[in-house]
DNA sequence: AAAGTACTTTCCATACTGGAAAGTGGTTGT
DNA sequence: ACAACCACTTTCCAGTATGGAAAGTACTTT
């Protein structure tokens, strides 16, 4: 019944919705798609990653090193549990954070 | 694009969530429903005031002082905006944190 | 050898949160 | 009249957490 702490920080959540969305992520695209900087992804990855909700690799693309975070099925349903905490908070105003099949707006109830 | 920093941390989104999904709503029945301290309930109030996102009344039910929250136009916007960001943010995932007509599960892609 | 890549850590200064306790203004009980 | 109570509001007090800057690590490229 509680936002997850882990998860809820605007930064967390974006990197764990990123995740959710995606089989894997290099650290640099999250980074210029979060727009955040390397400190500040590196501390929250670790911060998902000690919670056990991400899983970090670490692998080269040549001879350049490469990090991927991918999420863990821990993390997969901490972050199914959170958004459901979410919608239970929100929906008694009848608003609507869903998307539509292919993506849509929030409006008042349908 | 971002989430409103006013709106975001927890107390405050119950309070407002609570706030969008009532005309107005008494300052005992918003702290007993979220399980906060009056101190808590108080101070998530006035920063809410302060930002213009709720009106406070207060008035007197027989000769007891009662106060009570209500979303001002601004903060339904604000409510509005913040939750179709999240909306956003989370639904690459392919999540929903939509209710059905009647409330309803979250659950992956319809 | 110097510079660059890809992060990681440390340092730091600033919030922000919540609980406890004290305070305010008015009311009820004895 | 005086103590106790109600309904909050404020103050006090930690304890956390956040982010940017800068320094550090381990290689690789020029």
């Amino acid at each position: 019944m509680e936002l997850d702490p882990v998860i809820h920080p605007p930064t967390r959540l974006q990197i764990v919705s990123l995740l959710a969305a995606a089989e894997e992520a290099e650290f640099g695209f999250v980074r210029d798609t979060l727009g955040v900087s390397d400190s500040v992804l590196s501390k929250q990855g670790s911060a998902l990653e000690t919670a056990g909700y991400i899983q970090v690799r670490k692998g080269y693309v040549g001879k350049r090193p490469k990090t991927w975070f991918r999420l863990t099925d821990r993390g997969r349903a901490a972050f199914t549990a959170y958004v459901a905490n979410l919608q239970r908070i929100v929906s008694p105003s009848g608003l609507t954070v869903a998307p539509e099949e292919r993506g849509q707006a929030v409006g008042r109830p349908r």
